[in-house]
DNA sequence: AATAATATATGCATCATGCAAATAGGAGCT
DNA sequence: AGCTCCTATTTGCATGATGCATATATTATT
């Protein structure tokens, strides 16, 4: 486990968190900075989520919430007597607040990364000219600017 | 609308270049598409690009390069007789220039996801007060039904 | 000769993920 | 009672990419 990222002197061991590029640690930080949940229903609410089309696995999302409060960003309780297994039932902590918006700087950052390559993108031309989407062979004198 | 994404309707060979969340491989092919250019070459233009300010890891670019003319998006020839040791230049494939399209449809959608979760990010209110944007201190009765 | 820069490649440990499967409580059905 | 399904969490295992160090070779510089 060691991290050779920047000398601890600011909470470096969020690094693990921002480095990833993926949404689901944002997504299931987010989801518990409104209410808390638990696992399952994070599963369930990511699903609907529309910037995680991915179904999540449950392994997965189950390993990042344990993972999540061995750092101390969430905090849970056993909650029992409902219909049902026991659920465990997470809420964010103050650290955890503020690794989000850590997160959201970051995808704020990604954003222009993204744009930047988007631009360099279309800046480029392909020497196959146009854009022939696949199995369209239907390629018609399209506008060569040159 | 949970569905399996695939941006690819062909086969799942592109599905490992897809699912990346990071701009290396795009960048590669981008810079690819402009001219070729050697592996050590790709390692100095991509710490000059706004989209990729890490550093890269030589290992993981020739590596990268490798899997991707293993899978026909580059091509390479050895260059010799210029000074110092021999390089192996690289060159786009169509079907690299394809992948490299997609790779675009993908950026473009990944931002649409950071914009969505940014936008719920913003719409969430943190319990901490704690400013994620200076100057909004407005702040309403929030209701906690049980 | 020693060193540094260029240029590519390999070995190894680590780490996160996907998939499968195990465990377990409760509800509904025959 | 048995059976199945949904809920809910957890663990095991293989895979695959990465970071880091290191090895190799060529050329220019000191």
């Amino acid at each position: 486990m060691p991290e050779k990222n920047s000398p601890d002197s600011e909470p470096s061991e969020y690094a693990v968190y921002l480095r990833g590029e993926q949404l689901l640690q944002p997504g299931l930080l987010l989801l518990l900075a409104r209410q808390p949940m638990h696992g399952y229903e994070l599963i369930q609410s990511l699903s609907g989520l529309s910037f995680n089309q991915e179904e999540c696995d449950p392994a997965t999302v189950y390993r990042n919430l344990r993972r999540m409060e061995d750092d101390g960003l969430v905090r849970s309780e056993w909650q029992t007597g409902l219909s049902g297994p026991a659920r465990r039932v997470y809420h964010l902590t103050t650290e955890g607040e503020r690794l989000l918006e850590m997160m959201a700087t970051n995808a704020r950052r990604r954003r222009e990364q993204l744009e930047a390559f988007l631009t360099m993108f279309t800046n480029t031309r392909l020497r196959g000219g146009g854009v022939p989407l696949k199995e369209l062979p239907l390629r018609e004198e399209e506008e060569e600017k040159t």
